[in-house]
DNA sequence: AATTTATGTTTACATGCGTAAACTATAGAA
DNA sequence: TTCTATAGTTTACGCATGTAAACATAAATT
């Protein structure tokens, strides 16, 4: 089952830094979100339901550890959206943000940079 | 409110010829769903409701007509994806399908032609 | 005119999600 | 030892979604 976009909130905190506490989650997303402490249990335990995260008692508390990994959450997540509405494919979707002047030159002095590199690594 | 999954599959016929009718959207997307009359209509009353499609009354029925641009709604998904998970830049994105060996030949291709287009438009 | 057919409209129902309050158990504090 | 603070567990509730069935209505057919 999908991680959803409250539940990837969590993550990336655990992402950033793990093991935490639910405490802990709570006060780094908490204000931010307008989160209250049960919002952040609930979206722990279906995370642990989803086997997303794994908790292990330290005490009387738990401590989180993502199991899902941002990479594979990313690349889901991406893959999903390019299936959906590109046919898969890569450049279109950069055409996209560039018909809609969404490329900054940094990145597309970094996409420059990239391309280079793939044409090194493959003369 | 957001166009669903499910009603943006009824979208892509829509956005591919319109106006339609419920029927010739249930052709299309029906077998290849495995969808039946009921949700079409259901997806179709959705969207009106959305005021992502209109429709226009034709003899007995409607015909209906997307309000919503594919264009517009490629961008909301694509930007929603980017900020959530790419802070918002393309460049890490593509370097993201770089990484994951997801860049075709084809792909790498167009990207180094788009880039020389922009590169010709602002020298 | 009565019945069937085609369409649209209303209602349904399980599941997931966002958001939490209520409840429970337990380790310290008094 | 009893009370309290803390952390986890259970239950809740409204709304969206996927997926229709049931119902209403009007046109076409018998």
């Amino acid at each position: 089952m999908a991680v959803s976009e409250a539940e990837a909130i969590v993550m990336e905190v655990l992402w950033h830094a793990a093991p935490r506490s639910a405490e802990e989650i709570l006060a780094e997303v908490g204000p931010a979100q307008g989160w209250r402490e049960g919002t952040v249990k609930s979206l722990l335990n279906r995370l642990l339901k989803k086997k997303a995260v794994k908790a292990e008692k330290e005490g009387r508390r738990y401590l989180y550890t993502p199991l899902l990994s941002r990479d594979k959450y990313v690349s889901q997540e991406s893959k999903g959206l390019l299936d959906r509405l590109f046919d898969g494919r890569v450049a279109p979707l950069v055409a996209h943000f560039s018909e809609q002047r969404k490329l900054s030159k940094k990145d597309i002095a970094e996409l420059k940079k990239l391309l280079k590199e793939l044409d090194d690594e493959q003369p």
